[in-house]
DNA sequence: GTGAAAGCGCTAACAA
DNA sequence: TTGTTAGCGCTTTCAC
């Protein structure tokens, strides 16, 4: 492996010092046009490209930004990741990425990981963050922006979307339909806030429209996976069949409750219609398209991004949380009823 | 931002030198027990990180790998992730993700944004890639492995399954099945090995069978998402319909073969069988369950950047290119006929 | 406008 | 076994 041609060369061959060539890469102090030009040939002839470790090492700047997911591979993470990636490059940083799988542990050693590669700034993506954690990477002292269900119930740096109105908005459109019985499966524990809001949206469309609430109907899962949407949904139309409509609160579940109905033998949306929540890919490339709640999730993770670069650059930032827009998607799978 | 604390910092508290901190934390050299247990007892006083940014700058060792793809959001470089995230971390190196949608230049740019930070080794993960590309990564010196589809054609180290033979498999299978008018979609240019081989193996499978070949019955598509797979086969079904099955040689392209079947009043399987390539969890989660050539992604993931660790670490590799074993996915999309 | 020199935090000879 | 020192590639005072 041959030596990469160093400052030291370059200055050498230019015939000037390292802190002139310093100079002219970072245009950081005034350099005659004439010496300026001797030191860009040299640069483009040897192809020199500065050492950003040594670099870093000196102005303690890393332009690296830690990124925390549960999994690459999830659906949500994913789409989330494509805006993150975007925007991380428009303003030359580059994203370290960590894999947890939602492990708490594994959350904290990957905050050290990053820290100890002096990332500038962490995004937290994970389903459900903790005290103990975020007054830990508080104590960092490094900008920290969350992307998670109980980001709220925290004084912390956080983007989303309003889960309380647009669950509210979907029951309402599932209402409007002409649904009364909606079977509603909640990707959370009962007492997370994110539940809460998700619940609270629902009630208050139900009330609204004069509607009374059945206990029965309400599911809460731990976890969100297309496997568990259908196990449920298997379970309870195995004993008896006392909805109209499915209300998943993520599209996972929601294929999954499709899965189960179809594998019971009834049909979506003729028999039972089905709303997701999320509108990641599949949710278009399943038959019959699901109708759901569309998070923006590209803009998401391009905001949250973009907030901890302002962060970083000490920008003022006007508010702490920011929810962005979502709307719900008309497809194939709730029909009017 | 507090100053973090640094070797000297520990060694002037324990009362040593920096170089016997060196030691201790590198276990590079002998250190005296009791030396070693009071630098230990500092460092986990002070909470003392070594700054790995100084470390590399003097090993020339950044412990990152860079991976390049195409889309982190794609399935299937996704799943490849997963494999690649885990055997990173097991070697303690950290992945450092560039996108370029499938752009030559761009993937160009991110090659050098990589060598610039010092990556010891790159993944290369593209749908195609040509001559210039491997001869300016070999110019680089710098350890790389290819996940690509025509990966074959360059002497690079490369890990895929064997796709002629994954191809045989499969039409072999579906003509066992019943099928003798297979509707054949590759995802690619007709010129590219890749094509070639699968084409090869459905050939194969059918003149050994006795079946003859219908060239009207192969499709080559340029783009293979399921929006590709959909449109060809709608408008051939919308023409005539001379084929009792699809083989796609992709799952996003084979959905979306499903979902045109359907949407022109075709039942899959009852009147057309489908069946894919890669066995991405989508086609687990649709319905009918996807039939499909299954892909080992995660391992192909982790056994390409095994291999560049040990590239880096120069181990002696037995092959350039490996190998790994596909399986036949037997579900719901294909019938007995 | 330019150069010399110090120093970022660390490792690795080299001495002791 | 331990300490001293040079130096990794760069930026940034501080003189000139």
């Amino acid at each position: 492996m041959k030596r990469p041609v160093t400052i030291k060369d370059v200055a050498k061959q230019a015939g000037v010092s390292i802190s002139t060539v310093s100079r002219v890469i970072n245009n950081s102090k005034p350099v005659t046009d004439e010496v300026k030009q001797k030191v860009l040939k040299v640069i483009k002839k040897t192809g020199y490209i500065p050492n950003p470790l040594a670099r870093s090492l000196v102005t303690k700047k890393s332009q690296l930004i830690g990124v925390i997911v549960p999994e690459v591979s999830d659906y949500i993470v994913n789409e989330m990741l494509n805006g993150i990636e975007e925007v991380a490059k428009m303003y030359d940083y580059e994203i370290l990425l960590a894999n947890t799988y939602s492990d708490k542990e594994q959350e904290l050693k990957s905050i050290n990981l990053l820290r100890a590669k002096q990332v500038e700034g962490i995004l937290m993506i994970s389903p459900n963050i903790d005290k103990e954690q975020v007054e830990y990477l508080n104590n960092c002292l490094i900008p920290t922006t969350y992307i998670s269900k109980n980001a709220k119930e925290f004084d912390v740096y956080t983007v989303s979307i309003d889960n309380e109105q647009a669950t509210y908005d979907m029951t309402k459109y599932l209402i409007n339909k002409g649904h009364k019985n909606i079977l509603f499966l909640i990707d959370n524990d009962k007492e997370d806030i994110f539940a809460k809001e998700k619940f609270s949206g629902y009630k208050k469309a139900l009330y609204e429209s004069g509607l009374s609430l059945d206990e029965n109907l309400i599911k809460y899962l731990t976890d969100s996976y297309y496997e568990d949407g259908y196990d449920i949904v298997k379970s309870i139309l195995e004993k008896d069949n006392n909805f109209d409509s499915i209300f998943a609160t993520s599209d996972e579940l929601a294929i999954g409750a499709m899965n189960a109905c179809f594998d019971l033998g009834y049909d979506v949306p003729k028999d039972i219609s089905v709303a997701g929540f999320d509108g990641i890919k599949i949710s278009r490339m399943y038959r019959p398209k699901l109708t759901t709640v569309d998070q923006p999730l590209y803009d998401i993770g391009a905001v949250a991004i973009r907030m901890i670069i302002k962060l970083i650059n000490q920008e003022a930032l006007k508010e702490k949380r920011v929810e962005l827009p979502h709307t719900i998607k008309e497809r194939e799978s709730v029909l009017e009823r």
